[in-house]
DNA sequence: GTCTATACTCAGATAGAC
DNA sequence: GTCTATCTGAGTATAGAC
């Protein structure tokens, strides 16, 4: 049922991180009790203290561990494509079906303000996942696929539009299936970007 | 100095709301206290209850003042520009200068988690200013501009590049000025949704 | 209107039995 | 490892002088 009933961890720890996924993305961090997490969870203070040392730990074990899913799923869906366009088009369509089978794991990667309770954490933009994104662009200007321009422009106007449509898609005023507007999602972004003598 | 300095309002709500705005943007709502306030903007704890009736109207307050602001902004640079396209630009370079101009501002209206803080508070998607970004696109492919398509696959890309632009911007991966990157930015995001005979 | 001093609540964390 | 009971302190909010 919860995000991390198959990892390897204790089902105590499993029950507690399927919790606070939940509140933490509901309520935010610091709007989310141990008394909150007691009650959903079904686990007892001690035992919240006895698998976390405090709070803070429980928050950073529970983003560690969405990071390590995350990258590696995304490691995954780069094995295959060649070109940096089916790579951008591959990781479009991991965001799109990972924003809608665990819309919570979503939220709580790309909008939980991780630098209010990870003070020290380095931020997202910096982990391996989101400069994977960046670099599928890069080597498409490399070889000629998309137009040479300013690496952060071009990279956020490649995954700029498939974000905001998760996001919309996240607040409630887009409808799923996602899936429906792959093609026509990523097939514009391309049309930003990709060097004009190049028609693929 | 403040960004509330020259609005209507009293000197100490100005004091007290300057500080929220920074505040709040840096160390969130709820990890923000009211001796942190106290410290910040030099206002004592029975001065800053007496101004607002508590912590939660303080942030509607904030918010209120804020989305007023920007509406009346907003409501500026569409004046001008008669079509899609053209008002498609005005707000992306609105959107830009203000990104620059007041970074807290952005952050906070389009980063921090208000359904946290603010319940029942509508979202900020639900808000004029976030509405009329999308009827600018539903106006152009009305007028045969933008190529017909989902209206929020349309403006998810238009917008997406701008936003995630000045997101990059305010996590520090890219420098100011932004608007060097204005006309690349915005043209090429048109390219992604324009309809395929106009060639403006 | 502004301040200081203070009351009250409840969250975070611990102790120690089982 | 899990639980209940409890401590401590931070934080919101109020009272009341000036």
């Amino acid at each position: 049922m919860g995000f991390f009933d198959d990892t390897a961890l204790s089902r105590t720890r499993q029950k507690i991180l399927n919790s606070a996924l939940v509140l933490f993305v509901e309520k935010g961090f610091f709007n989310t009790s141990i008394p909150d997490l007691v009650a959903h969870s079904g686990v007892s203070t001690g035992s919240i203290y006895h698998a976390f040392k405090d709070k803070q730990a429980l928050a950073s074990a529970l983003m560690a561990a969405l990071l390590e899913k995350v990258e590696h799923d995304q490691a995954a869906c780069l094995q295959a494509p060649a070109t940096a366009q089916e790579r951008f088009f591959a990781l479009a369509k991991w965001l799109l079906q990972m924003a809608e089978a665990h819309p919570k794991v979503m939220q709580f990667i790309l909008y939980a303000r991780h630098k209010e309770f990870l003070p020290g954490v380095q931020p997202l933009c910096s982990s391996k996942p989101f400069l994977n994104l960046r670099d599928v662009i890069a080597q498409g200007q490399a070889a000629g696929e998309v137009r040479p321009m300013d690496v952060m422009v071009a990279s956020a106007l490649a995954y700029g539009g498939v974000l905001r449509f998760i996001q919309l898609f996240l607040d409630g005023l887009v409808q799923a299936p996602l899936m429906t507007h792959y093609e026509e999602l990523t097939q514009s972004a391309w049309r930003a970007i990709k060097a004009d003598g190049d028609e693929r």
